[in-house]
DNA sequence: TCCCGTAGCGTACAGCGTAAGCGTTACGGT
DNA sequence: ACCGTAACGCTTACGCTGTACGCTACGGGA
């Protein structure tokens, strides 16, 4: 035995299998193999596998930077943060799904959390706003690393699943926008297509906040 | 024996075992026993069990209204897009991972993708700018509801997880601003918060459409 | 030297998805 | 009224999962 097995250990392996071979292909078993141990030892590091996904998640929330503010600009500032986030994601394709569906309560995670809020209230947006531009900048990046991650959009996919219709081949007549769109979508360039929507948002929030500088009502 | 079982039967069966129980009670043998058969009977109405999760899928997807665009207002009807998704997310919270983590290419989820792209393409945006449109406004939404059905939020989680740390008790030093924003967070209505989002988008693609129209330059 | 806390192991169990093959039921064509 | 046939459901069995329980071996104070 070379080393002492610990937590962290476990979870890079786990995370590692993960990143390989797919949710599917982690066990305790297959996990203990891998760190050179039985799967019983594992729990003298992990109180159950919960909670092992759980430090998956916690290592990945780990790649994510948010940036300290030091010029005055908020919004490129967001724009780092949508930039880790989705970066983080596509790292581990396998594996980030996790993070969309687990709650996000480490330390770790709301540090993050509370320094984006941060950069919004900064940047001088009341709370009100705040919380709406948070959690549509929010959502909206969550939403779209997720769709790249699955492979959802009309992309390759990645297991063997053949009895769904790709729809490159089928339904022109029924779908014409879709059938029209499929090609273009595949080979987007998604990075651009990201921060074309984040700047949508942004261009919105601007717009929103002058029509609150100037007082107009709704 | 009352009435044969039928593909649909069973997919309904499942759907109100995991909306009851959520998804770790959905095994075959459970919902053999629900519908009066044993397991293995199942497997003459579905392939495997990763199909049955697709049929899931399916009938959620069913719920959603894509409505054809009748007034020529398209920002509203992408809002009753949306407005739908998020009913759809909320009726099935147990369910609704697997629809935005699953590919989306059945027929019926086609058709929407394709009619809530259509929206678009009549209001008069071009290809590129209605691709960056969808997508947004997809992955917000699909972003806002995975968050709310997660219930991620610093809400109340569902589950007996005790060993995760509630956000309204603990670290009001070390994350000022969360701390702050709990309560709010929790006691928001998300309804509205959803619908400003969808607003804040659908200001930013307006003023996007005006800065092409005008023809002035990035 | 004793002792005990800790890391890791071995065994065992209930429950999982599903492959293979069985008998039974329901129905359309004659 | 019959029967061939296809659809339906059941039984058994296999290999896998997560993990509860009790054990051993060791390393460092007292």
């Amino acid at each position: 035995m070379k080393e002492r097995l610990s937590r962290q250990r476990v979870l890079e392996a786990a995370l590692a299998i993960v990143d390989a071979e797919g949710l599917g292909a982690l066990t305790m078993r297959r996990l203990g193999a891998e760190v050179g141990v039985e799967a019983m030892s594992l729990y003298r590091h992990v109180p159950n596998k919960e909670a092992l996904l759980d430090g998956i998640v916690e290592l990945i929330v780990l790649e994510i930077d948010v940036p300290a503010v030091d010029d005055g600009d908020w919004a490129e500032a967001w724009r780092g943060v949508g930039r880790s986030y989705r970066q983080a994601a596509l790292a581990h394709p396998n594996a980030f799904p996790l993070v969309t569906m687990r709650p996000l309560a480490t330390p770790e995670a709301l540090r993050r959390i509370d320094a984006a809020y941060d950069l919004l209230r900064r940047a001088g947006l009341d709370e009100q706003t705040s919380i709406v531009a948070f959690r549509t900048l929010a959502s909206f990046t969550r939403g779209f690393a997720l769709e790249e991650v699955t492979g959802r959009a009309l992309g390759a996919q990645a297991d063997g699943v053949e009895h769904r219709l790709d729809p490159r081949e089928l339904p022109a007549a029924e779908f014409p926008r879709i059938s029209e769109l499929a090609s273009r979508l595949v080979a987007a360039d998604h990075g651009a297509v990201f921060e074309s929507g984040l700047d949508l948002i942004l261009t919105g929030l601007r717009a929103e906040l002058e029509r609150l500088a100037t007082g107009s009502p709704a």
